[in-house]
RNA sequence: GUCCCCAUCGUCUAGCCCGGCCUAGGACACCUCCCUUUCACGGAGGAGACAGGGGUUCGAAUCCCCUUGGGGACGCCA
């Protein structure tokens, strides 16, 4: 049977990292049945039925965001706003067949039932006063909001992919509003009906829904509608174990790519928080596909630990392809130095990225260890850099330079040989002839291989360099 | 408070469903060493966990119960 997934964030803020893992979990799943089984579809909804709260720039973040992590949707995304003819229909059909109700308590009349319920540690709140009782007691001029006759007695079952079977008794559950008295549906109301009209099969959300899913059992039960399967699958904790919320240092996924972060990191660490595949830990998209299963995802809240997502995005950096992240870097370099950099700087990062991205962690540090490469000497020195051009260090350089000069080929080999040769004419170690060097091409004291630096720029910047260093040729 | 859910190294987890192969495996982080022109990468090794208590059983990380701890939900928000 072909399977419908969905993922339905209300666009009030960002796509944050809650949202990102629970919309790859229903991307995943989907594309799994579509490759691996009878077909697959996600699709994705925005709840934007409070107006209040719903804004178009959160919207786009939502789109920008799943656009960058490659979750692609299938057709238009749906506005659950737009839809509340429908909702409407639904609930005014539950009315006429006497499966809903009109309720006319005033709001201080339902927190006294609120306070009344705690007081007495009942968790139903609304006592359903309106339940029963004859319309023609309505009292005049008060809009009422349509509630569900929710069944009293017995239990509400649910079959949670991930939790098991979970029970409640309906005692539990008062009835709740499908319709406000200003005539808009609720949220439980329209995510049914939404979740029906677009033929989902697969309910795959945070476990915060669990509770929501007993009400939403009824009122498939008494639309006549066959529930979808569900899968609550266990919320992200922060690094100190406390929920990650919006407010509680859930940041958007943008900021994870600003931070440097490549999507496929993201994903593959998003996928193993809470998935797993026995022992394996690096798996492409691919393989993920092919493997993903509701049954394999843990029931345990996780934590999100930046270190483990760091290390992966170095993985991915080192297997990245070279244009690409010469792109990625380009773009931050040109930002940060703005009319300081060499014309040459683009060709010199392709040639040399090799060796730079064996050494950095996210962009944001690729870039940074990039920047000498693309800037125009003379380049800024770091003190500690300095430190290596002293009086000793600046001598060293100073015979080292026509060694290079007179190099017989301007190449990685070549440059190394006669560096050594130098080195152990003059009894000393290849480190220390290196640091010096390395001071002056780079201004730094970590780098890629000197030799190698010296091949990118080639012989006329090189050798600028370090007369910049000497301080003039 | 009430209801629901969860519980293996610091973190993510394998193992649990179908008890013995577990003196509990892997990954990240941490420590030591090797490689080495710096820093990384890579390689070798180390430290590090079945929340507690009862059962059931010849035998429990694995099954049952209780306790404790954590989380979530209790809106005319979504």
């Amino acid at each position: 049977m072909p399977v419908v997934t969905r993922f339905a964030p209300s666009p009030t803020g960002f796509l944050h990292i809650g949202g990102a893992r629970t919309a790859l979990y229903n991307w995943l799943f989907a594309q799994h049945h579509a490759r691996h089984g009878d077909g697959g579809t996600f699709l994705l909804r925005i709840e934007d039925t409070d107006r209040a709260r719903s804004t178009q720039a959160a919207v786009d973040a939502i789109y920008d965001g799943l656009s960058w992590l490659g979750l692609d949707w299938d057709g238009d995304a749906i506005s659950q706003f737009e839809r509340a003819d429908q909702h409407r229909a639904a609930a005014e059909r539950l009315l006429a067949e006497g499966k809903a109700y009109k309720c006319y308590c005033s709001p201080d009349e339902l927190s006294a039932m609120r306070e009344a319920a705690r007081a007495e540690g009942r968790k139903r709140m609304y006592d359903g006063t309106w339940r029963d009782r004859d319309p023609s007691e309505a009292p005049a001029g008060v809009d009422p909001v349509i509630r569900l006759k929710a069944p009293q007695d017995g239990e509400t079952v649910i079959e949670d992919l991930v939790q098991g079977r979970v029970t409640v008794a309906n005692e539990q559950l008062d009835d709740m509003v499908l319709l406000r008295a200003d005539g808009t549906p609720t949220y439980m109301l329209a995510v049914v009906v939404d979740d029906h009209d677009m033929g989902v099969t697969h309910v795959i959300r945070g476990d915060d829904h669990l509770t929501n899913a007993f009400r939403q059992t009824q009122l498939y039960l008494a639309l006549g509608w066959e529930t979808p399967v569900f899968a609550h699958i266990p919320l992200i904790h922060g690094a100190d174990g406390a929920k990650m919320s919006k407010r509680h240092g859930a940041l958007g996924v943008e900021t994870y790519r600003d931070d440097g972060f490549l999507p496929e990191a993201l994903c593959n660490y998003l996928l193993r928080l809470g998935w797993s595949h026995g022992d394996d830990e690096i798996i492409s998209t691919e393989q993920a596909i092919e493997w993903f299963g509701l049954d394999s995802v843990g029931k345990s809240p996780a934590r999100f630990d930046l270190a483990k997502l760091t290390n992966l995005n170095g993985h991915y950096i080192r297997e990245a392809d070279d244009g690409r992240l010469v792109d990625l870097v380009m773009e931050r370099l040109e930002q940060a130095h703005p009319g300081k950099l060499a014309k040459e700087a683009r060709d010199r990062l392709f040639k040399g990225m090799a060796g730079l991205k064996e050494r950095a962690k996210t962009i944001s540090e690729l870039t940074e260890n990039s920047s000498f490469y693309a800037i125009q000497r003379p380049i800024e020195m770091t003190e500690k850099a300095a430190g290596h051009l002293g009086p000793e260090g600046s001598a060293l350089l100073r015979d080292l330079r026509p060694v290079f000069a007179d190099a017989e080929s301007w190449s990685d080999e070549a440059l190394m040989a006669a560096a050594k040769n130098f080195a152990e004419a003059g009894g000393i170690k290849l480190g220390a002839v290196a640091q010096p060097v390395r001071a002056a091409l780079t201004g730094n004291t970590v780098s890629p291989s000197v030799f190698e630096i010296m091949d990118v720029l080639g012989r006329e910047e090189t050798l600028g360099r370090i007369d910049d260093a000497l301080g003039g040729p």
